[in-house]
DNA sequence: CTTTTATAGTTTCATATGTAACTATTTGCA
DNA sequence: TGCAAATAGTTACATATGAAACTATAAAAG
């Protein structure tokens, strides 16, 4: 009585993106990690206060779909090292208000190009059009 | 002197790739994580077995992308909890021969559906065109 | 007001993970 | 043969992560 049905994994979607984005991230995290002692989150962190300055730890957690310890831990690191800013909020002293700073900013301008290089490997094998598509397909998908 | 440029966080491709995963992989997992002590890696490594019987140790790291010290983790609590059995190669002593056992295939028959069932719920935003597109674009993207 | 409830963020603890070093076995080749 | 290099897998260590409990502050309700 055997009647299993196994997952088509190399068809099943959770798994593709998943390896996908795996492979992805890796690939930039490997350019950074050692030469900045940066962690994955941390970076994602500074790419997040770089677009969304003055960001709460809570706006930073709803931006990245990061958990809240997670960006607590890092920001904390971060502040350690010189490469954010926090200062309270006026009006509300639970809130934090992060920046990168100077320090801060050298390395996004460092990092941020050599993220989109990567990004454009992935993306020079599809052409425009495609591109597009795949945009609009992940806009769909989106749980936001 | 102010002249960043900051990431385009809500179209750079790696970071929605990732976040659409996580929230999946997420969701799935939610639903067996505490129901059956299971953690990612260890349904991966099942779901892998299933499918591809007899895999030794690096044939699973390699189908699923995985590092193989968590593989050689996942797939010895694996065995410890008699949900997959471990045997040596015929031929080559340092091999594994792994697949499930009955109350590996029983889970297996649980969760499967389970995870199918949070496909469909992500694919059901999408048209049959529409999904065969993106499948078409990730087989593009794929490192493999 | 002042008491309850909600929110921002941190800390604690147990578990997961990655890198590097290690063991065992096999393969290649002199 | 027999020894160097490669491969399968495990172990050890340091670090990362997630869930739950906790602190501080603010908002809502009576």
């Amino acid at each position: 009585m055997d009647h299993h049905e196994p997952l088509q994994l190399e068809r099943f979607l959770p798994y593709r993106l998943s390896i996908l984005s795996n492979t992805v991230s890796h690939a930039i995290a490997r350019e950074y990690q050692q030469r900045f002692a940066l962690s994955v989150t941390e970076w994602r962190v500074m790419a997040i206060l770089a677009r969304f300055p003055d960001s709460s730890a809570r706006e930073v957690t709803e931006h990245g779909a990061l958990d809240k310890v997670a960006v607590s831990r890092a920001v904390a690191r971060l502040v350690a090292s010189g490469r954010v800013s926090r200062a309270t909020h006026d009006g509300d002293r639970r809130r934090s208000v992060l920046n990168l700073t100077p320090a801060g900013w050298e390395i996004h301008d460092v990092v941020a190009p050599l993220a989109r290089q990567h990004e454009r490997d992935v993306i020079d094998k599809l052409s425009a059009d495609e591109l597009k598509t795949l945009v609009a397909l992940l806009d769909k998908l989106s749980p936001v």
